[in-house]
RNA sequence: GGAGGGGUUCCCGAGUGGCCAAAGGGAUCAGACUGUAAAUCUGACGCGAAAGCUUCGGUGGUUCAAAUCCACCCCCCUCCA
Protein backbone atom coordinates (compact mmCIF):
# COMPACT_ATOMS: atom_id res chain seq x y z
CA UNK A 1 0.00 0.00 0.00
CA UNK A 2 1.30 3.30 -1.15
CA UNK A 3 -1.12 5.95 -0.10
CA UNK A 4 -0.02 7.93 3.09
CA UNK A 5 -4.03 8.46 3.55
CA UNK A 6 -5.03 5.00 3.64
CA UNK A 7 -1.91 4.21 5.86
CA UNK A 8 -3.57 6.41 7.76
CA UNK A 9 -6.80 5.14 7.56
CA UNK A 10 -5.73 1.70 8.16
CA UNK A 11 -3.63 3.28 11.04
CA UNK A 12 -7.29 4.45 12.49
CA UNK A 13 -9.30 1.51 12.09
CA UNK A 14 -11.15 3.07 10.11
CA UNK A 15 -11.25 0.63 7.03
CA UNK A 16 -13.00 -2.47 6.75
CA UNK A 17 -13.51 -3.51 3.42
CA UNK A 18 -11.96 -2.26 0.23
CA UNK A 19 -12.95 -3.23 -3.58
CA UNK A 20 -10.41 -3.32 -5.22
CA UNK A 21 -7.81 -3.12 -2.84
CA UNK A 22 -4.69 -4.14 -4.99
CA UNK A 23 -5.12 -0.98 -7.73
CA UNK A 24 -6.41 1.79 -4.96
CA UNK A 25 -3.47 2.75 -3.33
CA UNK A 26 -2.24 3.61 -7.02
CA UNK A 27 -5.16 5.46 -8.07
CA UNK A 28 -5.16 7.48 -5.01
CA UNK A 29 -1.34 8.32 -5.51
CA UNK A 30 -2.26 8.90 -9.14
CA UNK A 31 -4.03 12.56 -9.18
CA UNK A 32 -6.85 14.21 -7.79
CA UNK A 33 -9.57 11.64 -7.79
CA UNK A 34 -13.70 12.33 -7.17
CA UNK A 35 -15.27 10.22 -4.30
CA UNK A 36 -18.73 9.85 -2.80
CA UNK A 37 -20.76 8.95 -0.36
CA UNK A 38 -24.16 9.09 0.27
CA UNK A 39 -26.58 9.97 2.70
CA UNK A 40 -30.75 9.31 2.92
CA UNK A 41 -32.33 11.40 4.39
CA UNK A 42 -34.63 9.67 7.10
CA UNK A 43 -35.00 12.40 9.40
CA UNK A 44 -34.64 16.13 9.09
CA UNK A 45 -31.23 15.75 10.82
CA UNK A 46 -28.31 13.55 10.53
CA UNK A 47 -26.93 11.59 13.64
CA UNK A 48 -23.67 10.93 14.87
CA UNK A 49 -23.70 7.61 13.18
CA UNK A 50 -22.74 9.54 9.94
CA UNK A 51 -20.42 11.64 11.57
CA UNK A 52 -17.59 8.57 10.69
CA UNK A 53 -18.42 9.19 7.00
CA UNK A 54 -18.89 12.97 6.89
CA UNK A 55 -15.56 13.17 8.18
CA UNK A 56 -13.83 10.30 5.76
CA UNK A 57 -15.03 13.13 3.12
CA UNK A 58 -12.87 15.35 4.72
CA UNK A 59 -10.04 13.26 5.20
CA UNK A 60 -10.01 12.59 1.51
CA UNK A 61 -10.25 15.90 0.48
CA UNK A 62 -7.53 16.79 2.50
CA UNK A 63 -5.55 14.28 0.86
CA UNK A 64 -6.03 15.96 -2.64
CA UNK A 65 -9.21 14.55 -3.66
CA UNK A 66 -12.51 15.77 -4.70
CA UNK A 67 -15.34 14.69 -2.29
CA UNK A 68 -18.92 14.26 -3.50
CA UNK A 69 -21.83 14.07 -0.79
CA UNK A 70 -24.48 12.49 -2.32
CA UNK A 71 -27.94 12.92 -0.49
CA UNK A 72 -30.58 10.14 -1.44
CA UNK A 73 -33.44 12.35 -2.67
CA UNK A 74 -34.65 9.20 -4.18
CA UNK A 75 -33.12 6.60 -2.11
CA UNK A 76 -34.91 8.16 0.35
CA UNK A 77 -38.14 7.81 -0.79
CA UNK A 78 -37.81 3.76 -1.05
CA UNK A 79 -35.74 2.86 1.86
CA UNK A 80 -32.73 0.67 2.27
CA UNK A 81 -33.67 -2.51 3.84
CA UNK A 82 -29.96 -2.92 4.72
CA UNK A 83 -29.35 -4.80 7.92
CA UNK A 84 -33.03 -3.65 8.95
CA UNK A 85 -34.94 -5.80 10.77
CA UNK A 86 -38.23 -4.73 9.56
CA UNK A 87 -39.75 -3.04 6.61
CA UNK A 88 -39.52 1.17 6.31
CA UNK A 89 -42.17 3.47 6.77
CA UNK A 90 -42.63 5.15 3.73
CA UNK A 91 -42.45 9.05 4.14
CA UNK A 92 -44.30 11.40 1.90
CA UNK A 93 -42.50 12.93 -0.96
CA UNK A 94 -42.55 16.39 0.02
CA UNK A 95 -41.78 15.51 3.46
CA UNK A 96 -38.35 13.94 1.95
CA UNK A 97 -37.61 16.95 0.06
CA UNK A 98 -37.78 19.25 3.09
CA UNK A 99 -35.77 16.80 4.54
CA UNK A 100 -33.20 16.83 1.68
CA UNK A 101 -32.62 20.84 1.72
CA UNK A 102 -31.84 20.22 5.80
CA UNK A 103 -29.48 17.37 5.30
CA UNK A 104 -28.19 19.11 2.23
CA UNK A 105 -26.82 22.20 4.32
CA UNK A 106 -25.75 19.81 7.00
CA UNK A 107 -23.43 18.13 5.19
CA UNK A 108 -22.02 21.04 3.80
CA UNK A 109 -20.49 22.18 6.97
CA UNK A 110 -17.76 19.12 6.81
CA UNK A 111 -16.53 19.76 3.05
CA UNK A 112 -14.89 22.60 1.57
CA UNK A 113 -16.44 24.12 -1.39
CA UNK A 114 -13.93 26.57 -2.16
CA UNK A 115 -10.77 24.55 -2.98
CA UNK A 116 -10.24 24.98 -6.87
CA UNK A 117 -9.90 21.48 -8.48
CA UNK A 118 -10.80 19.71 -5.31
CA UNK A 119 -14.05 21.47 -4.12
CA UNK A 120 -16.93 19.54 -3.07
CA UNK A 121 -20.27 19.16 -4.37
CA UNK A 122 -23.19 18.29 -2.97
CA UNK A 123 -25.35 15.92 -5.06
CA UNK A 124 -29.08 14.88 -5.06
CA UNK A 125 -30.15 11.35 -6.67
CA UNK A 126 -33.40 12.42 -7.64
CA UNK A 127 -32.06 14.43 -10.16
CA UNK A 128 -31.19 11.18 -12.98
CA UNK A 129 -33.97 9.34 -11.11
CA UNK A 130 -37.13 11.63 -11.49
CA UNK A 131 -37.69 11.00 -14.90
CA UNK A 132 -36.22 7.75 -15.59
CA UNK A 133 -39.29 5.87 -16.43
CA UNK A 134 -39.61 1.90 -15.59
CA UNK A 135 -39.19 0.27 -18.70
CA UNK A 136 -35.80 1.95 -19.19
CA UNK A 137 -35.22 0.98 -15.79
CA UNK A 138 -35.87 -2.44 -16.41
CA UNK A 139 -34.56 -3.33 -19.38
CA UNK A 140 -31.31 -0.75 -18.98
CA UNK A 141 -30.34 -1.64 -15.30
CA UNK A 142 -32.46 -3.82 -14.07
CA UNK A 143 -31.28 -6.82 -16.90
CA UNK A 144 -27.91 -6.54 -15.20
CA UNK A 145 -28.79 -7.64 -11.65
CA UNK A 146 -29.26 -11.02 -11.39
CA UNK A 147 -32.20 -12.45 -8.46
CA UNK A 148 -29.86 -15.21 -7.50
CA UNK A 149 -27.10 -12.93 -6.72
CA UNK A 150 -29.07 -10.18 -4.58
CA UNK A 151 -30.67 -12.73 -2.39
CA UNK A 152 -27.17 -13.91 -0.91
CA UNK A 153 -26.05 -10.58 0.02
CA UNK A 154 -25.77 -10.85 3.96
CA UNK A 155 -27.56 -7.50 3.99
CA UNK A 156 -31.07 -8.36 3.11
CA UNK A 157 -30.51 -12.16 3.95
CA UNK A 158 -32.23 -11.90 7.64
CA UNK A 159 -35.33 -9.99 5.82
CA UNK A 160 -35.55 -13.00 3.53
CA UNK A 161 -34.64 -15.63 5.88
CA UNK A 162 -36.30 -14.35 9.14
CA UNK A 163 -39.88 -15.66 9.98
CA UNK A 164 -42.13 -12.94 11.19
CA UNK A 165 -40.67 -9.95 8.74
CA UNK A 166 -39.93 -9.83 5.40
CA UNK A 167 -39.35 -7.54 2.20
CA UNK A 168 -41.30 -5.68 -0.21
CA UNK A 169 -40.26 -5.36 -3.72
CA UNK A 170 -39.91 -1.93 -3.42
CA UNK A 171 -37.19 -1.79 -0.84
CA UNK A 172 -35.24 -4.74 -2.72
CA UNK A 173 -35.10 -2.86 -5.46
CA UNK A 174 -32.72 -0.10 -3.01
CA UNK A 175 -29.45 -1.62 -3.76
CA UNK A 176 -30.49 -1.73 -7.98
CA UNK A 177 -30.94 2.42 -7.32
CA UNK A 178 -27.55 2.63 -5.01
CA UNK A 179 -25.98 0.99 -7.87
CA UNK A 180 -27.16 3.25 -10.96
CA UNK A 181 -26.07 6.41 -8.18
CA UNK A 182 -22.61 4.78 -8.74
CA UNK A 183 -22.50 4.24 -12.21
CA UNK A 184 -24.29 7.84 -12.90
CA UNK A 185 -21.83 9.85 -10.81
CA UNK A 186 -18.89 7.66 -12.49
CA UNK A 187 -20.49 9.05 -15.56
CA UNK A 188 -21.20 12.48 -14.99
CA UNK A 189 -18.29 13.07 -12.16
CA UNK A 190 -15.75 10.22 -13.18
CA UNK A 191 -16.36 9.69 -9.46
CA UNK A 192 -14.68 5.79 -9.19
CA UNK A 193 -14.80 5.82 -5.38
CA UNK A 194 -17.62 5.22 -2.91
CA UNK A 195 -17.53 5.41 0.86
CA UNK A 196 -19.54 3.59 3.26
CA UNK A 197 -20.71 2.03 6.41
CA UNK A 198 -19.76 -1.57 6.73
CA UNK A 199 -23.56 -2.49 5.92
CA UNK A 200 -23.15 -1.04 2.55
CA UNK A 201 -20.62 -3.41 1.05
CA UNK A 202 -23.70 -5.22 -0.86
CA UNK A 203 -25.07 -1.73 -2.27
CA UNK A 204 -21.59 -0.64 -3.23
CA UNK A 205 -20.29 -3.29 -4.51
CA UNK A 206 -23.24 -3.91 -6.93
CA UNK A 207 -22.42 -0.17 -7.97
CA UNK A 208 -19.12 -1.25 -9.03
CA UNK A 209 -20.63 -4.40 -11.13
CA UNK A 210 -22.88 -2.06 -12.87
CA UNK A 211 -20.59 0.55 -13.48
CA UNK A 212 -18.15 -1.61 -14.74
CA UNK A 213 -21.12 -2.91 -17.08
CA UNK A 214 -22.76 -0.01 -18.20
CA UNK A 215 -19.14 2.43 -18.07
CA UNK A 216 -16.37 -0.51 -18.65
CA UNK A 217 -14.88 1.92 -16.01
CA UNK A 218 -12.65 -0.22 -12.86
CA UNK A 219 -14.28 1.65 -9.76
CA UNK A 220 -13.79 1.23 -6.07
CA UNK A 221 -15.39 0.68 -2.43
CA UNK A 222 -14.16 1.34 0.70
CA UNK A 223 -16.39 0.82 4.03
CA UNK A 224 -15.66 1.44 7.88
CA UNK A 225 -16.49 -0.48 10.29
CA UNK A 226 -19.48 -0.32 12.58
CA UNK A 227 -18.65 1.61 15.63
CA UNK A 228 -19.33 -0.60 18.43
CA UNK A 229 -18.67 -0.23 21.92
CA UNK A 230 -17.16 -2.45 24.44
CA UNK A 231 -19.79 -3.10 26.36
CA UNK A 232 -21.79 -3.99 23.76
CA UNK A 233 -24.36 -1.17 24.11
CA UNK A 234 -25.38 0.96 20.85
CA UNK A 235 -23.10 3.50 20.09
CA UNK A 236 -25.01 6.75 19.54
CA UNK A 237 -27.87 6.74 22.03
CA UNK A 238 -28.39 7.79 25.44
CA UNK A 239 -30.89 8.05 28.03
CA UNK A 240 -32.09 11.23 25.71
CA UNK A 241 -32.20 9.33 22.35
CA UNK A 242 -30.52 10.14 19.68
CA UNK A 243 -27.51 12.21 19.58
CA UNK A 244 -28.21 14.71 16.39
CA UNK A 245 -25.96 16.66 14.58
CA UNK A 246 -28.39 19.52 14.57
CA UNK A 247 -28.25 21.75 17.31
CA UNK A 248 -31.66 22.34 18.03
CA UNK A 249 -31.97 18.64 18.20
CA UNK A 250 -29.07 18.15 20.32
CA UNK A 251 -27.33 21.19 22.01
CA UNK A 252 -24.39 21.51 21.63
CA UNK A 253 -23.82 20.93 25.52
CA UNK A 254 -25.79 17.80 25.53
CA UNK A 255 -23.47 16.73 22.74
CA UNK A 256 -20.37 18.14 24.88
CA UNK A 257 -21.57 15.82 27.14
CA UNK A 258 -22.12 12.90 25.46
CA UNK A 259 -18.53 12.53 24.25
CA UNK A 260 -17.16 13.11 27.57
CA UNK A 261 -19.14 10.12 29.20
CA UNK A 262 -17.43 7.85 26.40
CA UNK A 263 -16.08 5.08 28.41
CA UNK A 264 -12.53 4.15 28.72
CA UNK A 265 -12.41 1.14 26.60
CA UNK A 266 -13.81 3.27 23.71
CA UNK A 267 -12.69 6.57 23.92
CA UNK A 268 -8.99 6.00 22.34
CA UNK A 269 -10.51 4.49 19.76
CA UNK A 270 -13.16 7.09 18.95
CA UNK A 271 -10.34 9.95 19.17
CA UNK A 272 -8.92 8.22 15.97
CA UNK A 273 -12.44 7.85 14.36
CA UNK A 274 -13.93 11.14 15.33
CA UNK A 275 -11.18 13.62 14.93
CA UNK A 276 -8.03 14.78 13.00
CA UNK A 277 -5.56 14.39 15.71
CA UNK A 278 -2.53 12.47 15.21
CA UNK A 279 -2.52 8.60 15.47
CA UNK A 280 0.58 9.25 17.44
CA UNK A 281 -0.64 12.07 19.56
CA UNK A 282 -3.53 10.11 20.33
CA UNK A 283 -1.21 7.31 21.28
CA UNK A 284 0.78 9.79 23.50
CA UNK A 285 -2.48 10.65 25.16
CA UNK A 286 -3.43 7.34 25.52
CA UNK A 287 0.00 6.18 27.08
CA UNK A 288 -0.09 9.67 30.09
CA UNK A 289 -3.50 8.70 30.92
CA UNK A 290 -2.24 4.77 31.88
CA UNK A 291 0.57 6.40 33.65
CA UNK A 292 -1.28 8.72 35.42
CA UNK A 293 -3.99 7.39 38.20
CA UNK A 294 -7.30 8.75 38.04
CA UNK A 295 -8.91 10.55 35.44
CA UNK A 296 -8.25 9.90 32.35
CA UNK A 297 -8.07 13.41 29.83
CA UNK A 298 -9.13 11.65 26.64
CA UNK A 299 -12.82 12.32 26.90
CA UNK A 300 -12.06 15.70 27.78
CA UNK A 301 -10.11 15.69 24.20
CA UNK A 302 -12.63 14.09 22.22
CA UNK A 303 -15.41 16.14 23.77
CA UNK A 304 -13.56 19.47 22.93
CA UNK A 305 -12.21 18.26 19.23
CA UNK A 306 -15.69 16.83 17.81
CA UNK A 307 -17.97 19.20 19.46
CA UNK A 308 -15.56 21.73 17.38
CA UNK A 309 -16.00 20.27 14.41
CA UNK A 310 -19.61 19.86 14.52
CA UNK A 311 -20.59 23.01 16.24
CA UNK A 312 -17.94 25.29 16.08
CA UNK A 313 -15.76 27.52 18.65
CA UNK A 314 -18.97 28.93 19.85
CA UNK A 315 -20.85 26.00 20.04
CA UNK A 316 -17.70 24.88 22.15
CA UNK A 317 -17.25 27.52 24.11
CA UNK A 318 -21.19 27.61 25.14
CA UNK A 319 -21.13 23.62 26.35
CA UNK A 320 -18.11 23.97 28.03
CA UNK A 321 -19.26 27.14 30.27
CA UNK A 322 -22.23 25.07 30.94
CA UNK A 323 -19.82 21.96 32.06
CA UNK A 324 -17.97 24.39 34.02
CA UNK A 325 -20.57 26.18 35.70
CA UNK A 326 -22.45 22.89 36.28
CA UNK A 327 -20.01 20.51 37.14
CA UNK A 328 -17.08 22.21 39.01
CA UNK A 329 -18.07 25.46 40.06
CA UNK A 330 -20.45 26.58 42.70
CA UNK A 331 -23.33 27.99 41.93
CA UNK A 332 -22.55 30.83 44.21
CA UNK A 333 -19.82 32.22 41.65
CA UNK A 334 -22.50 32.25 38.87
CA UNK A 335 -23.10 36.24 38.22
CA UNK A 336 -27.04 36.80 36.84
CA UNK A 337 -25.52 37.22 33.53
CA UNK A 338 -24.24 33.83 33.83
CA UNK A 339 -27.18 32.37 33.95
CA UNK A 340 -29.02 34.21 31.22
CA UNK A 341 -26.09 32.94 29.23
CA UNK A 342 -26.24 28.86 30.56
CA UNK A 343 -29.63 29.52 28.97
CA UNK A 344 -28.76 30.92 25.83
CA UNK A 345 -25.96 28.51 25.70
CA UNK A 346 -28.79 25.53 25.63
CA UNK A 347 -29.01 24.26 29.22
CA UNK A 348 -32.23 23.13 29.59
CA UNK A 349 -34.58 25.79 31.50
CA UNK A 350 -38.15 26.97 31.42
CA UNK A 351 -39.72 29.89 32.65
CA UNK A 352 -42.61 29.82 35.24
CA UNK A 353 -45.14 32.03 36.89
CA UNK A 354 -45.23 32.06 40.62
CA UNK A 355 -49.08 31.88 40.33
CA UNK A 356 -48.40 29.39 37.85
CA UNK A 357 -47.33 26.47 40.25
CA UNK A 358 -48.56 22.35 39.58
CA UNK A 359 -49.81 20.65 41.93
CA UNK A 360 -46.66 19.17 42.83
CA UNK A 361 -42.91 18.80 42.50
CA UNK A 362 -43.20 15.68 40.31
CA UNK A 363 -45.57 17.14 37.81
CA UNK A 364 -43.17 20.34 37.46
CA UNK A 365 -40.00 18.25 36.96
CA UNK A 366 -41.72 15.56 34.46
CA UNK A 367 -43.67 18.86 32.47
CA UNK A 368 -39.89 20.17 32.01
CA UNK A 369 -38.36 17.05 30.63
CA UNK A 370 -36.57 16.11 33.60
CA UNK A 371 -38.11 12.70 34.03
CA UNK A 372 -40.10 10.74 32.21
CA UNK A 373 -42.94 10.23 34.26
CA UNK A 374 -43.56 11.07 37.64
CA UNK A 375 -43.07 7.66 39.54
CA UNK A 376 -38.89 8.51 38.00
CA UNK A 377 -39.09 12.26 40.08
CA UNK A 378 -40.78 10.27 43.13
CA UNK A 379 -38.00 7.88 43.25
CA UNK A 380 -35.31 11.01 42.90
CA UNK A 381 -37.05 12.52 45.75
CA UNK A 382 -37.25 9.39 48.00
CA UNK A 383 -33.43 9.35 47.83
CA UNK A 384 -32.44 12.73 47.84
CA UNK A 385 -31.66 12.87 44.49
CA UNK A 386 -33.16 16.34 43.82
CA UNK A 387 -31.61 19.41 44.90
CA UNK A 388 -32.89 23.18 44.49
CA UNK A 389 -30.22 25.02 44.54
CA UNK A 390 -28.39 22.67 46.24
CA UNK A 391 -31.21 22.33 48.71
CA UNK A 392 -31.85 18.91 48.93
CA UNK A 393 -35.99 18.59 48.80
CA UNK A 394 -37.53 15.17 49.73
CA UNK A 395 -40.73 13.25 49.20
CA UNK A 396 -42.33 15.34 51.77
CA UNK A 397 -41.81 18.41 49.39
CA UNK A 398 -43.80 17.34 46.76
CA UNK A 399 -46.87 18.98 47.74
CA UNK A 400 -45.35 21.75 48.65
CA UNK A 401 -43.85 22.84 45.50
CA UNK A 402 -43.56 27.05 46.57
CA UNK A 403 -41.69 25.74 49.54
CA UNK A 404 -39.33 24.62 47.44
CA UNK A 405 -39.13 27.60 45.09
CA UNK A 406 -38.58 29.97 48.20
CA UNK A 407 -37.92 33.14 47.06
CA UNK A 408 -35.15 33.04 49.89
CA UNK A 409 -33.72 30.55 48.27
CA UNK A 410 -33.69 32.26 44.43
CA UNK A 411 -30.63 33.43 43.14
CA UNK A 412 -30.80 37.06 41.86
CA UNK A 413 -34.41 36.48 42.88
CA UNK A 414 -35.84 33.62 40.46
CA UNK A 415 -33.28 31.53 38.68
CA UNK A 416 -33.39 28.17 40.41
CA UNK A 417 -31.15 25.51 39.22
CA UNK A 418 -32.45 22.31 39.40
CA UNK A 419 -30.80 18.96 39.79
CA UNK A 420 -32.17 15.82 39.79
CA UNK A 421 -29.50 12.66 39.73
CA UNK A 422 -26.00 13.19 39.22
CA UNK A 423 -26.16 15.10 35.69
CA UNK A 424 -29.39 16.28 35.11
CA UNK A 425 -29.96 19.80 35.49
CA UNK A 426 -32.88 21.91 34.59
CA UNK A 427 -33.09 26.29 35.14
CA UNK A 428 -36.36 27.40 35.97
CA UNK A 429 -36.71 31.34 35.71
CA UNK A 430 -39.63 31.91 38.56
CA UNK A 431 -41.37 35.00 37.22
C1' G B 1 -57.97 -18.64 -3.37
C1' G B 2 -56.57 -23.00 0.26
C1' A B 3 -53.93 -24.82 4.83
C1' G B 4 -51.25 -23.58 9.04
C1' G B 5 -48.68 -20.15 12.56
C1' G B 6 -48.74 -15.43 14.86
C1' G B 7 -49.98 -10.07 16.77
C1' U B 8 -48.77 -9.17 25.00
C1' U B 9 -46.58 -3.29 28.66
C1' C B 10 -39.82 0.58 25.07
C1' C B 11 -37.57 -4.31 22.89
C1' C B 12 -37.26 -9.73 23.26
C1' G B 13 -40.48 -13.06 25.47
C1' A B 14 -43.78 -16.03 29.28
C1' G B 15 -48.80 -16.20 30.35
C1' U B 16 -54.60 -20.00 27.85
C1' G B 17 -60.98 -17.90 32.79
C1' G B 18 -59.94 -15.33 38.78
C1' C B 19 -53.94 -15.41 42.92
C1' C B 20 -52.44 -10.44 36.29
C1' A B 21 -50.52 -4.06 35.84
C1' A B 22 -49.32 -9.23 33.70
C1' A B 23 -42.96 -14.19 34.82
C1' G B 24 -37.98 -13.68 32.95
C1' G B 25 -34.22 -11.03 30.22
C1' G B 26 -32.59 -6.49 27.89
C1' A B 27 -32.92 -1.24 27.71
C1' U B 28 -33.92 2.95 30.79
C1' C B 29 -34.09 5.93 35.54
C1' A B 30 -32.36 6.63 40.71
C1' G B 31 -28.94 5.16 44.93
C1' A B 32 -24.08 3.05 46.80
C1' C B 33 -18.95 2.61 45.03
C1' U B 34 -16.06 5.93 41.60
C1' G B 35 -13.28 9.61 37.74
C1' U B 36 -19.86 13.21 35.08
C1' A B 37 -15.93 6.02 33.16
C1' A B 38 -16.56 0.60 33.35
C1' A B 39 -17.86 -3.49 36.39
C1' U B 40 -20.71 -4.74 40.67
C1' C B 41 -24.65 -4.37 44.26
C1' U B 42 -29.64 -2.06 45.61
C1' G B 43 -34.31 0.10 44.28
C1' A B 44 -37.79 1.77 40.48
C1' C B 45 -39.74 0.65 35.85
C1' G B 46 -48.40 1.61 32.42
C1' C B 47 -50.39 6.60 34.29
C1' G B 48 -51.38 9.28 38.86
C1' A B 49 -48.96 12.97 44.94
C1' A B 50 -52.94 9.89 46.33
C1' A B 51 -57.74 7.94 45.90
C1' G B 52 -57.85 5.64 41.71
C1' C B 53 -57.67 5.10 36.34
C1' U B 54 -56.21 2.76 31.66
C1' U B 55 -53.54 -1.78 29.04
C1' C B 56 -52.42 -7.48 26.27
C1' G B 57 -54.06 -5.98 17.14
C1' G B 58 -59.64 -3.90 16.47
C1' U B 59 -64.94 -4.25 17.42
C1' G B 60 -68.80 -6.74 19.65
C1' G B 61 -70.33 -11.00 22.80
C1' U B 62 -70.36 -15.08 26.79
C1' U B 63 -69.30 -14.83 32.19
C1' C B 64 -70.00 -12.68 38.93
C1' A B 65 -64.97 -12.45 36.55
C1' A B 66 -61.34 -12.47 30.08
C1' A B 67 -54.68 -11.11 27.84
C1' U B 68 -56.91 -15.92 28.32
C1' C B 69 -63.57 -18.42 25.71
C1' C B 70 -66.89 -17.11 21.15
C1' A B 71 -67.96 -14.08 16.48
C1' C B 72 -66.51 -10.84 12.89
C1' C B 73 -62.63 -7.62 11.12
C1' C B 74 -57.41 -5.76 10.36
C1' C B 75 -52.16 -6.84 9.93
C1' C B 76 -47.72 -10.19 9.61
C1' C B 77 -45.28 -14.90 8.49
C1' U B 78 -44.87 -20.04 6.32
C1' C B 79 -46.44 -23.67 2.87
C1' C B 80 -49.77 -25.00 -1.26
C1' A B 81 -52.51 -23.26 -5.71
Amino acid sequence: MSSALLEDLRARGLIFQIAGEDDLPGWLDGGVRTLYCGFDPTADSLHIGSLVPLLMLRRFQLAGHKPLALVGGATGLVGDPSFKAQERQLNTPEVVADWVEKIKVQVSQFIDFDAGEISAEVVNNLEWTAELDVLSFLRDVGKHFSINAMIQKESVKQRIEREGSGISYTEFTYMILQSYDFAELNKRYGCSLQLGGSDQWGNITGGIDLTRRLNGNQVFGLTMPLITKTDGSKFGKTEAGTIWLDPARTSPYAFYQFWLGTADADVYKFLKYFTFLDVTEIEAVEQADAERQGRPEAQDLLAREVTRLVHGDEGLAAAERITESLFSGSLDALAEGDLAQLRQDGLPASTVGRDGFPETLTQMLTEAGMAGSGKQVKDALGRNAVLVNNHPVGFDDNANVAGCFDPARALFQRYYLVKLGKKKYHLFEIA
